[in-house]
RNA sequence: GGGCGCGUAGCUCAGUGGGAGAGCGCUUGCUUCACACGCAAGAGGUCGCAGGUUCAAGACCUGCCGCGCCCACCA
């Protein structure tokens, strides 16, 4: 046994991080049955830059509990991630390199990146060029984003290491998806969906958020068939040419009358019914609205309920379009007002056209006063920063409302930690308004296994989609030939076509279970694997990530993907605000292990109870920091006495020990609850006070002769004191304890 | 509008019906043979407010105030 003179933190990570590497002390043993393994489905980062503070923290959660399961026995399943599929990173790459994918164009296996000039204009390159793009720059991420995790000291087992955009994500991806089709629980149709007018995309219910803006309330006035008015209200008069009825409630006696006529929209003189709904609130507006095809879900409802026609004005780029009035389905009672009106707006964005039709209401007296200034939320997409449309368009949608009650079920059976979070999910749940869309008009991320037959003229049948044989995945439908079909026959009327749309990115990181755990890959191991332990992961994706990947467990194995969930809170800053680059406040996260260490930055991590925001306090590193090293100087004095030990007698080492028994048994009920914050606090607790008076009790008398029987008793109370001691904080401080 | 969480020392936070606590920061003292990244002593609190239950409330119940978050059909 060899002491140092001066015991200290510099250079342990480096040390034992090859030391473990080497002996592969993390590595899995698949070898194990399920009762015997704790299964982990940790979260793969989004590989878009570099991690944040908050990541090492939740991380280090994750750990925390990896560590206590290997220590109480189980072997435990503990993989990593890289989630390099999606949006994110697609933009990355279009802006490192000068790209532009071009799912159109055919595969260029000779591409050599270096012949895109610095032109103004990106570069279009095939979808499996772009992805190899993708692939070659996210791996310089990765390899960062490793370097981070392992100085960290999480115990993973990098061989088990998978990327969402990789071979095996897409086969499990494009498998699970076919299989839904087959059950006709994954279906297409053309339908109005939330659509993102700068990113040209459809978007999912769980992808919007609510935000504030100011609106403008306009009165604009409708003729009657009689010669009198009704006036409704509206934020988004650009929408009249839109308009296919105004609706009020069925018992609202106001407009009783005026249900089942007709009425004349303002400028364009379009006849439309007046109908009646429930959902229509007597108290807002005037008390009776115009529905549009669309303005808002609302519309939708409307527009699905009572069978109304549809007159869509705005392009997916979110400006109006050209429309000629006239024309059937577009009848006017005055055709050339219309038409003329439609030019003022035509080519305008949504904002222009709102203020310009004001002024056109205005100057033909349809508007009733001024328009008053509202603010109103506004949906969004998370990433987006123009307001959604409403668009009709063709998606690949996956059954979710008809699940809604299991889904329910499915939340209540699950072992939230804290168990609070479950109201999120709950709450999410019963507010399900879509099935999920999960076609995106993007490129970087795994296409549809799917192509559809091209009738005589050349139309593809979206009624008739061929599915991939599940043999050959993953397939790209753009590279690849439908069975039964030559190449030649791509896009030529009676041939096929590719589907040209790639899925939702959270199509694939809702199967992280089944691909870490190689479901149908390697059906052995996913037997011992699946369902997992834990999903760790932060609040902000319980909507998205939890919940989807619960939802294609229940579809795909009915159960649960995992038994637990671990929700780990925010960083802020220590104003109590949400960190952020913008503030200029964002510590990077090499730089504090650096400086501070491993263990010290584990130690802040594991102060943080689950569900809690923590705000970011180098202080508390400090603490960590110290109490590494006072782990290391404890220990050096226990161990330093090389003389044997003898039998511990001395009723102060008795009790010291019997105070610790108790300690160890809070510890573990602790962190069986998932509460290791509190393990760390009795633990942190019983050791200084372990040091300060038990040590410095018996100091004197561990000193005296060897063969004393005292001196004897003290040393071997020592020694077994700060071997607990070491086990029990080794879950925080890894380094420390195994050095 | 519905729901969840949080208000305890200057700061960050424990607190499981009976004694108001920890760490940091602050003050004072100490080169004690594991550790000055240490040790010892000390100052510092109407436990958000108001009722109620109880022999006893920081904790349990009700209402209110404040902060944060989640959700909701945006006329």
């Amino acid at each position: 046994m060899r002491v140092p003179d001066k015991p200290s933190l510099d250079g342990l990570e480096l040390r034992w991080g090859e030391r473990w590497e080497a002996d592969g002390v993390y590595r899995f043993d698949r070898s194990k049955t399920r009762e015997q393994i704790y299964a982990i489905d940790s979260p793969p980062p989004t590989v878009s830059g570099s991690l944040h503070v908050g990541s090492v923290m939740s991380y280090t959660h994750t750990d925390l509990v990896a560590r206590f399961q290997r220590m109480r026995g189980l072997e435990v399943f503990y993989p990593m991630g890289w989630d390099d599929n999606g949006l994110a990173t697609e933009r990355r790459v279009q802006n490192f390199f000068g790209v532009r994918c071009d799912p159109s164009l055919p595969y260029d296996d000779g591409f050599d990146v270096a012949s895109v000039g610095g032109g103004d204009d990106p570069v279009g390159i095939s979808r499996r060029n772009f992805i190899e793009l993708c692939d070659r720059l996210t791996g310089e991420d990765e390899k960062a984003f490793e370097a981070l995790f392992r100085r960290l000291g999480l115990s993973v087992d990098w061989t088990h290491l998978y990327t969402t955009i990789g071979e095996r994500s897409r086969r499990i991806s494009q498998r699970s998806f076919l299989r839904l089709a087959q059950r006709d629980l994954a279906y297409t149709a053309e339908a109005p969906t939330m659509w993102d007018v700068d990113f040209r995309t459809a978007v999912a219910q769980a992808e919007i958020e609510d935000r504030e803006r100011e609106g403008r309330y306009h009165v604009v006035v409708f003729d009657r068939e009689d010669g009198g008015t009704v006036e409704i209200e509206t934020s988004r008069p650009e929408l009249i040419p839109a308009c296919v009825a105004l609706v009020a409630h069925p018992s609202d006696a106001r407009f009783a009358s005026l249900v089942g006529s007709e009425v004349l929209t303002p400028l364009f003189r379009v006849p439309i019914p007046v109908v009646a709904h429930p959902l229509a609130d007597p108290e807002k507006g005037t008390g009776i609205a115009m529905i549009c095809t669309f303005g808002d879900v609302t519309d939708v409802t409307w527009w699905r309920e009572l069978g109304l026609p549809m007159r869509v004005v705005i392009e997916k780029d979110g400006r109006i379009g050209s429309r000629e009035f006239g024309k059937p389905g577009w009848e006017s009672r005055d055709v050339r007002a219309a038409n003329a009106a439609m030019r003022e707006l035509s080519g305008s964005t949504v904002n222009q056209a709102r203020r310009r039709i004001a002024e056109l209401l205005r100057d033909a007296g349809k508007l009733v006063g001024e328009p008053t200034a509202v603010r109103h939320t506004v949906k969004f997409y998370e990433n987006g920063d123009r307001p959604l449309e409403v668009v009709a368009s063709r998606q690949w949608f996956v059954s979710t409302l008809e699940f809604r009650d299991r889904l329910l079920a499915r939340g209540e059976e699950l072992a939230w930690h804290p168990a609070y979070m479950g109201a999120r999910y709950r709450s999410w749940v019963e507010n399900l308004n879509a099935d999920w869309c999960i076609s995106r008009q993007r490129f970087f991320g795994v296409p549809f296994p799917v192509w559809y037959p091209l009738d005589a003229d050349g139309r593809p049948a979206y009624d008739r989609p061929i599915l991939a044989d599940e043999s050959h995945l993953p397939i790209d439908p753009q590279e690849d030939v439908p069975p039964g079909y030559a190449p030649e026959q791509r896009g030529e009327p009676g041939g096929f076509v590719g589907d040209p749309d790639v899925m939702d990115t959270w199509a694939t990181s809702s199967l992280t279970p089944q691909i870490a755990a190689r479901w149908e890959d390697d059906p052995d191991l996913f037997a011992r694997l699946f369902p997992m332990d834990l999903r760790p992961q932060a609040h902000d994706i319980i909507r998205t990530w939890l919940f989807y990947t619960v939802f294609r467990a229940d579809l795909q194995h009915d159960s649960l993907p995992w038994t637990n969930a671990a929700i780990s809170g925010f960083v802020l800053d220590p104003d109590r605000k949400k960190m952020s680059k913008s503030k200029g406040n964002v510590v990077t996260p090499m730089e504090l292990l650096e400086s501070h260490s491993a263990d010290a930055v584990r130690y802040w991590a594991a102060s943080a109870r689950l569900g809690v925001d923590a705000a970011f306090e180098e202080q508390q590193i400090k603490v960590g920091r110290r109490l590494a090293i006072k782990v290391l100087n404890a220990s050096k004095f226990a161990l330093s006495n090389e003389t044997p030990p003898g039998e511990i007698l001395e009723p102060l080492d008795l009790g010291m020990l019997r105070a610790l028994r108790s300690v160890v048994d809070e510890a573990t009920e602790a962190f069986e609850a998932y509460d290791y914050a509190r393990a760390l606090e009795r633990t942190e607790a019983f050791f200084w006070w372990f040091c300060d008076d038990y040590v410095e009790l018996v100091k004197g008398r561990a000193y005296r002769s060897p063969a004393d029987e005292g001196s004897r008793s003290a040393r071997a109370a020592l020694h077994l004191a700060l071997d607990v001691l070491q086990r029990l904080l080794a879950p925080v401080l890894p380094y420390a304890a195994e050095e």
